[in-house]
DNA sequence: CCTGTATTAGAGGCCTCTCTCTAAAACAGT
DNA sequence: ACTGTTTTAGAGAGAGGCCTCTAATACAGG
């Protein structure tokens, strides 16, 4: 009933991540998106209100595919130490997996121009949010974690020490060691172990 | 002998850092740092070479304020432990005392356009780094880190652990809590007690 | 006061990017 | 074959940013 689409969304979006991912937000232009998967610039004006809604595409994307597996991996294990742990491994396997889509998790959405995006996309945004901080927050309750500093503490050593690890290598452009998941989740285990200490 | 100038380096890296703090480096644009200073285009390109030249003196001021008091910090105390934790706490503050410069740090040198710097550029930022990883290293050796993995830890909970903590805030535009100090040096005590042990 | 120099002042060209608009193309169902 | 719909295809306007260039300006020293 219509003509094939040559350049489907995802394929544009793939485009946009590899852009992204070295040469940071700002290369993600919409004529080098066009550009590199060989299509004429209406075609991703066809995809994408504009340029906006492009970045938030990537962000949310990149994002959920992220968060998807991270809610399933702080829920996986009913002793809350070995799911911290566990969580923290998935962390750096992820990023081992899908290099690119990492470093554009090293960016925060204000790179991808979140004050001017949709509606639509900053609920898409929030929604994600409010589900991974709900299961850091059951996790918090497990582990006695009740005052602000403790539950920052743990969000360190879930997410922001694991990313920092991967930070320092997709950063330099390097892959990641192969001893970076047991490292790790080294230190996400001792920063657990002397939480209840203090 | 001359005319006085209206507008001198410092303020005009002021202004674009101040850019660079709220809106990335991207906002970075000769024309926007003229504007934030009052000045005509002209003056800015009277002071620096050209964007990628600005962009490097906002990067290499940034981090070498930075790191000035790093290094310092890292042979403050001859027990390593405690200079270790002394360090810690340095990044916290530093960050505290000077927003926006964190805002900054918080980015690479490639998104202020490494890439494409001069070469006195690159080989200045090479000298800071070189400097700050000599005293990295001699902290490593007095902890008995040998292997890679026992030096990154170290490194992660020296400098990037802190900087976690600082960016999960500034990002956010909040300041940093009043507890800041005292759980990123726990978070580092824990990381190197815990060291040895394994 | 006159001269030399560093700086301001801003107009204007060039380039890139965003976005719009029109026309053509390719296919499914009748 | 015809129709309707989606998509490709690309030209072109408008805006903004980088950079250059020339003229004017303000001061120190003789």
């Amino acid at each position: 009933m219509a003509r094939p689409p040559r350049f489907d969304t995802g394929q544009l979006l793939d485009a946009a991540v590899r852009l992204a991912a070295d040469g940071g937000p700002a290369a993600v232009t919409m004529a080098a998106v066009a550009q590199a998967v060989g299509a004429p610039s209406g075609s991703v004006y066809h995809r994408f209100a504009g340029r906006t809604a492009l970045l938030a595409e990537v962000w949310l994307r990149t994002t959920e595919h992220f968060q998807e597996g991270c809610t399933a991996a702080l829920g996986s294990d009913p002793d809350p130490v070995r799911a911290a742990c566990a969580t923290a491994r998935y962390v750096v396997a992820w990023s081992r997996a899908h290099p690119e889509e990492a470093a554009v998790l090293l960016y925060g959405a204000r790179d991808f121009g979140r004050a001017e995006w949709s509606a639509e996309h900053t609920a898409r945004a929030e929604s994600g949010n409010t589900r991974l901080f709900a299961a850091v927050a059951a996790l918090a309750e497990a582990l006695g974690a009740t005052d602000d500093p403790a539950r920052e503490r743990l969000t360190l050593a879930l997410v922001d020490l694991p990313m920092s690890l991967v930070r320092r290598h997709v950063r330099g452009g390097r892959p990641l060691p192969p001893y970076a998941e047991d490292l790790t989740e080294q230190c996400t285990a001792a920063l657990l172990r002397d939480m209840h200490a203090v």
